[in-house]
DNA sequence: AGTTTGCGACGGGTTACTTCA
DNA sequence: ATTGAAGTAACCCGTCGCAAA
């Protein structure tokens, strides 16, 4: 069984789970503002995209997949034994990850397997610091897939480790602390791109949409102009000046009855339109800006908010 | 054979916290 | 008891370089 890459991580920067309070990982890429080294990376707030569910939700069934693939994996044995058998041309192990300096990995695999145990036991059974590894070239990698799908699962549970997990988690995959740390740095970062991407999307898709109906105003307001110049039209017209708005409790007042003596039309079991008592001297005009904004979607640009992820400091969620 | 892509690894910078004079 | 410098740990970011596609 294989595990593919989309299903292992990346995708999910679109997905968006709906129990905020489970132990699935929800990306949190984008806003937190409290930020500290030290505390735990537990909770994860959501990202404000989570907000539009218009966009495309993919379903976690990816997770299970993987989940049911782990099931399968006795992660506490250390992999690349010759049980292991190199299942896959290519796969790499605790072993390449330190004979991996030069050269091909499946021919130095297959070469000499005698210099593959010493390494391994050099590796694997007390560990490689780093500064032992220091000396030494750059080393390259592949973790193998059982080794990923394990960190991949772990990721979701919490994205940031403490040093007792990170150890843990090292030593049941034969890897060093130090590597787990990297991996999930670089899976951070990954994932943090990848939301990026969807965000800006959002944020085009956003601009489209405005710049369309601000089209449409453009154009609406023109023929508003045109019908205006009209003689005919204007004499029928209400003057806009009619519509106002009650100052105090910011409701639309009714126009003046036209005449103020006499009997309200009003019957008492109707709702009667606003009117603004005595203590309101001046109307306020309706401004439709204002009222969309006060009322209007949810989500409004205001600028630094709208786009978090231009704050820096609102990228990062609470540190471990 | 050359190019692109994915990703493990690293160095540098930042921040929060601890220790100590 | 307070304070500021130094040390440490954890993280992010940009980048490198290898291996696979």
């Amino acid at each position: 069984m294989t595990v593919e890459k989309e299903d292992l991580g990346l995708s999910l920067s679109l997905s968006f789970p709906q129990n905020r309070t489970s132990s699935v990982l929800q990306l949190n890429l984008m806003p937190s503002s409290s930020s500290s080294p030290s505390a735990p990376f537990v909770t994860q707030t959501p990202s404000w995209i989570d907000n539009f569910p218009s966009l495309d939700r993919n379903t976690d069934a990816c997770r299970g997949e993987v989940r049911s693939f782990l099931r399968g994996i006795d992660v506490n044995r250390l992999p690349s034994t010759a049980a292991d058998g190199e299942e896959e041309a290519g796969v790499s192990s605790p072993i390449s990850t330190v004979s991996s300096v030069s050269g091909k990995r499946s021919e130095r695999d297959q070469g000499n397997g005698d210099d593959n145990e010493n390494e391994m036991e050099r590796s694997c059974s007390r560990g490689i610091s780093d500064e032992e590894d220091g000396d030494a070239a750059r080393k390259k990698l592949r973790l193998s897939k059982d080794q990923s799908a394990v960190l991949e699962e772990s990721f979701k549970e919490h994205n940031t480790l403490n040093p007792k997990q990170k150890l843990a988690l090292a030593k049941r995959l034969g890897l060093r602390p130090r590597q787990v740390e990297v991996w999930f740095q670089n899976r951070r970062a990954r994932t943090k791109l990848k939301q990026t991407e969807v965000d800006c999307e959002f944020l085009k898709r956003c601009c489209e949409n405005l710049t369309e109906e601000n089209r449409r105003l453009q154009k609406e307001v023109q023929e508003l102009r045109a019908l205006k110049l009209s003689p005919q039209f204007y004499m029928q017209m209400t003057p806009p000046t009619t519509l106002t708005m009650c100052p105090s409790c910011e409701r639309v007042a009714a126009p003046p009855p036209p005449s103020s003596s006499g009997p309200q039309s009003t019957p008492a079991d109707r709702p009667r339109p606003h009117q603004m008592g005595h203590i309101h001297a001046r109307p306020v005009p309706v401004n439709p800006v204002n009222l969309w904004a006060a009322s209007g979607p949810s989500h409004t640009f205001t600028g630094r908010s709208m786009i978090p992820s231009l704050d820096r400091n609102s990228l990062v969620g609470p540190r471990a």
